[in-house]
DNA sequence: TCTTGATGCGATGCATCGGTCGCATTCTAG
DNA sequence: CTAGAATGCGACCGATGCATCGCATCAAGA
């Protein structure tokens, strides 16, 4: 590893009028469409700029360079998708095996969804990905999942609860964004996701029965 | 989806005299140096060329795009990989969830082994995934992990089995590049092919119980 | 109304990259 | 030995992309 980019990812300055913030926010819809229908290697400022009918000098006042945008993005993401597992998880009323099945099944739907965008924005990991901001905002991610774990395996070590926690995050992702990357209907998702449940359910009894 | 390109990725023409063979093999040395040492954003034909000690234009005479080199070095691991794991697959001396988990060590020990490489290539996809070719030499990779799957699960419906298999591979493909992406120690690689092989055949004995 | 900072613009600079083309050199068949 | 094919070369071209900068426009307080 030697010369990748640090670029940086910070907002350039925040806007204050209300004209800016509709404007911030036309270059972002612009990016998620641009990204959608050309993918990554034709991801340019200056089509997102066209695309939002907005100047390119425009989109450097509030974006100090074209990774940003793509973080900015990946950024929401993140933050709408932990935002819902969280409800999930915290939704104490239903026992645990039936909320991570139903985590499972949240997970592939929602990475279903504009698959064609997130294919593309994942794409663009290469260009953000080695920067400080990213590896911070994935951590955080990660907090939730932890507690649920507890209370999924909690007659157990707590390193093997951490090497099953991972190995079960990293599964439903991964394995979720390979799984969207070809079109699927309503109800491949479904046994899909169901699969990944049993799978899960399966890994999780036999650990607690030593 | 719209404007994808799709890049000519079969190569130009063969190599006849004894120099340009050495040649194409140095070009295809220089790629992996280039891609594991400064990421694809920063892999170019002239950095290739220059690094085999090679002229650009020689290397447009056996490549007729830059995405052709990539795509020769993503086949070529591949082709490596697949016959790795049916060397394990018809070892019919060791039962076969034995040798499930020998495939998932294997599998996650060959993605840490030049992981900077294969994360880069891994980044590449776009650059060369619509392609024909590509689609045509992953499903050839399928059939062998077929097979094997009717072995292991003998008294499944045909169905559930593919469900199985397909839910299987694609997490130890899927979950051994993500692993990979930061270093491990050998001792952490076999824990976690431990844990996911344990996840597997938790899964298979309880498909198989009903 | 005037002033001042915020906002918006887009032509332009600068760099890079992919790929080509005409020519020089090396091999090999006859 | 020689002719012609194969190979190798690298300056060069067109295209594209990222980012900037000086200027025009707008908003809002004095």
């Amino acid at each position: 590893m030697t010369h990748r980019r640090r670029p940086q990812l910070s907002s350039r300055k925040q806007p204050q009028q209300a004209r800016s913030t509709e404007l911030v926010a036309a270059i972002l819809q612009a990016a998620v469409q641009v990204l959608a229908e050309e993918g990554v290697t034709r991801f340019t400022t200056a089509r997102v700029a066209e695309k939002a009918g907005v100047s390119v000098g425009s989109v450097y006042q509030y974006f100090p360079n074209k990774a940003a945008i793509l973080f900015q993005l990946q950024t929401d993401e993140w933050r709408r998708t932990s935002d819902m597992l969280r409800d999930i998880i915290e939704d104490t009323g239903t026992p645990a095996l039936d909320r991570l099945r139903a985590l499972v099944h949240a997970f592939i739907r929602s990475e279903c969804d504009e698959a064609e965008m997130r294919v593309a924005l994942n794409d663009a990991a290469p260009l953000y990905r080695d920067a400080p901001e990213a590896r911070q905002a994935r951590a955080s991610a990660d907090r939730t999942l932890e507690r649920f774990m507890e209370e999924l395996l909690p007659n157990v070590s707590a390193t093997t609860r951490a090497l099953a926690g991972e190995l079960i995050t990293t599964t439903f992702s991964t394995v979720g964004k390979s799984f969207s990357e070809t079109p699927r209907t309503r109800a491949e998702i479904d046994t899909y996701a169901n699969a990944m449940a049993d799978m899960f359910c399966a890994y999780l009894k036999s650990i607690e029965n030593g």
